[in-house]
Parts: C-alpha cells; sequence; structure tokens
DNA sequence: TCCCGAAGTTCGATTTAAATG
DNA sequence: GCATTTAAATCGAACTTCGGG
C-alpha cells in the first residue's frame, strides 16, 4: 500500500487518541506541556514516531512567524579565502539548528540585490555578509540596515550601530610579517600593498609604518609599490607578478618581499623565479590570509594566518544573539569584533647569511 | 509613522477595491489572468507596487505545495575542486528563479543524514549531491532514493534507474594525459594511481592502459604507486609527496610523472624539488581536474580540465527538468551524462631534448 | 484554584465553485 | 453562455479561550 506520505497532525491526534492541540504542546514542548502527564506524551510520541510524523515547516513558519534560517551573502565564492569562514558559520548555526541559506553575489550589484530581496522574503531571521573583496559602498550598508534584522559583516570595518562587524586586525598582522622578516636580519624589504579603496590596506600599511618607526627600519620608498583596484582575485596574481617584475627591473637590490595577500605572493614568487631569482634563497616572501594553497605550495608560503574558522563562527554566534535579542524585545546594539591573526612560518622565508 | 510592514494581500484588495482572489490571479498571472481586462489588472499592480506588497511565501507554499528551492549537498566545502562547480550549479538556478539550500556534509555520514532531514522538511523540490570525496556508499544512495524527488549526482558514476548522474569522462581525460606526455617523447612515466575505492580511479587507468596498448608504450610496474584511502582532499598532498619520495628511492629512472589529481601533483613537485629535481627540467608532471591554483603554482601546472561550471549548470537543467516532468505528471527515469574533459598545457611539462 | 484537554481562531496566501450582469 | 469578479474552503500548524473534574 503506498502512502502519500503526508502525516499531519491531526493524523498524530487520530491514532494518539488526543486532539491535535495536545499534540502541538507535547511535541513542540511547549511551556504548557508542564501541565501534561508523562504517559499521554508517551503516547503522543509513539504514535508520532509510528506515522513518521513531519511537521509542514510552511504551516509552522506561517503560524510562528520564524524560519530557523540565516542568510548568508558571499561576495566571491571561488576565492580560497571564504570556504573556511563559511565553516565556520555553518558549524556554529548547525549546533543551534538553523540552516544557512548561502548565496554567492559574484560581486555583482544586481545579484547582491536580488538575493537581498529573496533571502528577505523567505524570512531569514538574520544576515551575515563575507565581504571578501571590493565594493561595499554606501548602498549596500543601506539596503542592510533598512533590512532591520540582525546582521553582521565579515571582512570589513563598520562604524554603524545597526550592523555587526567582525573582522582581522590587520595592523598587528601586517606588524607580525614586518617584524618577522626584520628578525630574520632583512633590512632591504620591497612592499607590495593593497588597493587604496580596500578597507584593509590602510591598517597594514599603518602596522608596518609604526613598526618601521620603532625599530628605526627604513622603508624605501622605491621598493613599494600598490596593487590596482579590481574585483577579481585572480586578478592579483597577475598583479602580483607584474609589480614584481617592475621591482627586479628597478635594480633597487631587495632581499625580502611581502605581499598584500597570499596570492598576490605567489605572483611575486613567480615573478623571482622567472628572474632565476629562488625563494627563499635569493629572496624571502611572505603573503597574508593562509590560503589552503600556501602549505602545498612550493616553497610553502609563510604568511600570516587570518583566524577565518573562528571569524565565520564569531559572526555565526553574533547573529543568533542578535536573534535572541529580537525574541525577547530586547534592544541589541552592534558589536564590532577584532581578532588577532598569526604569524605561520614555513619555508618562503629565511634569515640572511 | 511606523508602518508594521506587513502587507498582505488582502492590504492591496483593499487599496485596489477589488477582491483577495482578483489580486491573487493577476499577480500570479494565473490562467484564469486572461479573463481579466487590461485596466483591473493596472489598477492591481498599481496598489501592489504602492504599498510595497510583498508575498508571505510560507503561506504561498503552505497552499501551492511549493517551495522553489532546490537542495545542494556538497561533501567538503573547503575541496578547491567543488567550488566551481557550485557556480555552475548556481547560475543555472539563478536564471530560473530557484533558490539553492547549499550543505557542506564535511564527509560526516551523521551530517549527511540530518541535512537530508532537513533539506526535505524544508520541501526542496530536488536534490543535487556532489560527491567530491569517498563515502557515497549504498545506504547514502538508497536514502536518496527513498526522497522520492528528481535528484542528480555529481562526480559518481552510476547505473540507477532513478538517480540520475553527471560525470567527467576520466577515461578520455586520462588517455589524454598520457598522450600528451607521449607526444613530447616521455617513455619512462611514473604513474600514481588514485585509491582503488575511488570510482575515478578505475577509468583513468584504464584510459592509460588503453593508450599504453595502442602505442606500445611499456608501463613500469615499478614506477605505479597507488594513493592510500582516506576522506581528506588535503590528505593526497602528503600522500602524493611521499609516494614520490618513494619512486626517487627506487632509483628507476623517469622523465615524467602522471598524478591522479592536482593537489597530488604538487605533492610529488615538492618532493621533486626536495630531491634536487626541477619541473620541467629534470622531470614533467601532469595533474587532473585543473583547480584553480594550477594556473598559479611553480610552475604553472599542466592538467586534464574538468569541466566544472558546464558539469554544474548539467546538474541544475536535469533538475529542472525533472521538477516540470514532476508537475506535469510526466515519468522522467533517470539520465547519465558523460562530459569530455580536455587537456590544459602550462609549464609543468616540456619535452624531451 | 489547579490540572488536563478540546474547540475554534488565526497566519496569508491559492483555488474552487459560484454569483453577477 | 460568456466575461468578470468574488465568497468561501483550504493548506497544516500554533495559539487563545474555555470547560469539566
Amino acid at each position: 500500500m503506498v502512502k502519500t506520505s503526508v502525516i499531519t497532525i491531526r493524523d498524530v491526534a487520530k491514532e494518539s487518541g488526543f486532539s491535535s492541540t495536545t499534540v502541538s504542546i507535547v511535541l513542540n514542548n511547549a511551556p504548557l506541556a508542564r501541565y501534561i502527564p508523562p504517559a499521554t506524551k508517551k503516547r503522543i510520541e509513539k504514535a508520532a514516531k509510528k506515522l513518521g510524523y513531519r511537521p509542514n515547516l510552511f504551516a509552522r513558519s506561517l503560524r510562528s512567524k520564524r524560519s530557523h534560517t540565516v542568510g548568508v551573502m558571499v561576495f566571491d565564492m571561488t576565492d580560497p579565502y571564504c570556504t573556511l569562514i563559511l565553516r565556520g558559520i555553518e558549524n556554529s548555526l548547525y549546533q543551534s539548528s538553523y540552516l544557512p541559506i548561502l548565496t554567492d553575489v559574484q560581486n555583482e550589484r544586481s545579484r547582491f540585490e536580488r538575493y537581498l530581496e529573496m533571502l528577505l522574503d523567505r524570512r531569514v531571521e538574520a544576515l551575515i555578509v563575507l565581504a571578501n573583496w571590493l565594493f561595499v559602498d554606501i548602498d549596500v550598508l543601506a539596503d542592510l540596515e533598512k533590512s532591520s534584522i540582525p546582521t553582521v559583516m565579515i571582512g570589513r570595518e563598520l562604524r554603524t550601530d545597526t550592523v555587526s562587524s567582525v573582522i582581522v586586525d590587520n595592523e598587528i598582522g601586517a606588524h607580525f610579517a614586518v617584524e618577522h622578516l626584520y628578525q630574520l636580519g632583512h633590512r632591504k624589504i620591497a612592499f607590495i600593498r593593497g588597493p587604496k579603496t580596500l578597507a584593509d590596506s590602510a591598517p597594514r600599511w599603518q602596522g608596518i609604518r609604526s613598526f618601521a618607526k620603532s625599530t628605526g627600519l627604513e622603508l624605501d620608498p622605491r621598493l613599494i609599490l600598490d596593487l590596482p583596484e579590481s574585483q577579481d582575485p585572480i586578478s592579483s596574481f597577475e598583479a602580483g607578478y607584474k609589480l614584481t617584475e617592475e621591482l627586479i627591473k628597478r635594480k633597487r637590490p631587495f632581499t625580502a618581499l611581502m605581499a598584500f595577500d597570499d596570492v598576490t605572493a605567489f605572483g611575486a614568487i613567480r615573478a623571482l623565479a622567472k628572474a632565476g631569482l629562488r625563494v627563499p634563497e635569493h629572496c624571502s616572501v611572505i603573503g597574508f590570509d593562509d590560503v589552503a594553497a600556501c602549505s602545498f605550495y612550493t616553497p610553502p608560503l609563510t604568511t600570516i594566518r587570518q583566524p577565518m574558522e573562528a571569524m565565520g563562527a564569531m559572526a555565526a554566534n553574533l547573529v543568533i544573539e542578535g536573534i535572541n535579542g529580537v525574541l525577547e524585545k530586547r534592544e541589541i546594539s552592534a558589536v564590532h569584533r577584532k581578532l588577532a591573526p598569526e604569524l605561520a612560518v614555513r619555508e618562503s622565508t629565511r634569515s640572511l647569511p
């Protein structure tokens, strides 16, 4: 006999001999359930299990106005930087039984708008935005603010009091990086800085400058170049390659190179190799991020590790707190967290002889 | 004045002066809409826009029994192999206005089961499973079959007639790879094969054998090693490294190495470098997959490119067809598609002098 | 008053059947 | 019968109210 497999709460009520009200109270363990005798509960639970009852989430959500989902918007999923963050988010939400609804905006404004609309239409209870590249401008922020659900942005420092944020401490990270090179004896260090419009660029440079000032390290302007603007994470490889070629061409000797991020560092290593310079024998190279490829690169890349899973987990936890706040009608204001990165020493850097 | 922003269809009805029935018919462009005069439509649409009406999807889905979502299950999101496939899926679904609900099973059976349950509870209309690593066993298949919604699996050949599949043509891919090495003059070729339990392994080896037979290329058993079982994609790097060390230790000369996949190839290159062997000067290396890191590796890795976006798009299209089939009560049987990969020549291979 | 359970209303849409001129 | 519109039933669960012991 083929059962249509649409068991409703009424079927369970009939099977157990109680009303659907009681079934609902028992299965949801609602406050009123404390009045219901264990025997009744047992019978209802047995009936539910026997029939394989699964509540219809549409009906439940329609009535309760809750979806138990969290919208996650990534600006570019193919960027290796983001999958570990997503894992952190996922694991935290999983524990709290929220389902993440992940959308990939692909750096397109139109997709951002459409997906935001779709997520709000589906009544996600909160929003996590992973701004791993450019184009988080005023408009986007405004759209997010007017959504009026708990929102946290990862990777972008904010000063709003409506949207929370989780970022890495770029200044300290950059500090760690130069410090590492400095301690290895390097004094002639080339820098490939991030694009000016990217929020991470300034604090990283600030970290370098303050380290230089405190130690007397000289920053030679002829060894400093900037990445151009771009939306495409891959393009920072090309740019790293070209800028390093340019550095070499300048004939200004350097024994180490600090790249804005790992992919830029990969481009730099390629250019050095092309010029017959081995890493780290002729030149040390350090990156930033610690994407997965770092550990299987040849040579393995020394870099600054962003605590990606932790950042994802923190964002998820903030958002869950936010949801709870809304449920309890507490007024919760945005928080801004900055997580410390750490130095990951591998084989692309070495001390000067 | 603060509006609670919960505009219902009745508000639109009141504003436009028609009943909610008519509003529903017009806004959904339902069959009956053809009887409704343009003037009425205009007024209703204007009222809806004026109020900023957004239909409540829970109510809609409850009544219509449709969710406009597709469940996507990935076995390991951090595997670089899968993000491009996901992009293919996403882009296809986006065009058809289906929302993908992506879950990362993290190679855990318990997560698979829980997420499958969650997705079915949310009434996804179809399922795409991205089996990028091991452990797709009988049980999993059985779970999928009994879900009785259109399902397609990517990356795993199936013989069922309930679950569709999309895979790459491994045999031809491997053929292309050896052929490339052979044409470059290589005759002493080492092979690191895939783990025996992985479905891709056998056909790839078959492609190599048939090429060898047809050209008279000799396959030296002392130059052939197998990757061990594992669930972790990163571990194939370690394994590639160790096995290549082993190959070198055997003192059996070889001028080229074909790795099971790109990450294994990266491990092999590392081992060769450690032994003082440069790629491609002393040894050519070829991989399989064409993950993003290939193009920024040093040297850039020659490999067999899987048409990942196309595979994702095809899976999505199959699933959409399946959904349409169900809606029209057509009985649609599973289809099995095999897509051709292509050779991507970069700089890790070169012709023998 | 406390405990237990049920009847009936509600959420916001779609859909059926029927009423109007 | 036809074009146009609508009242009322429905989807499945949660919540409010009420009654009996």
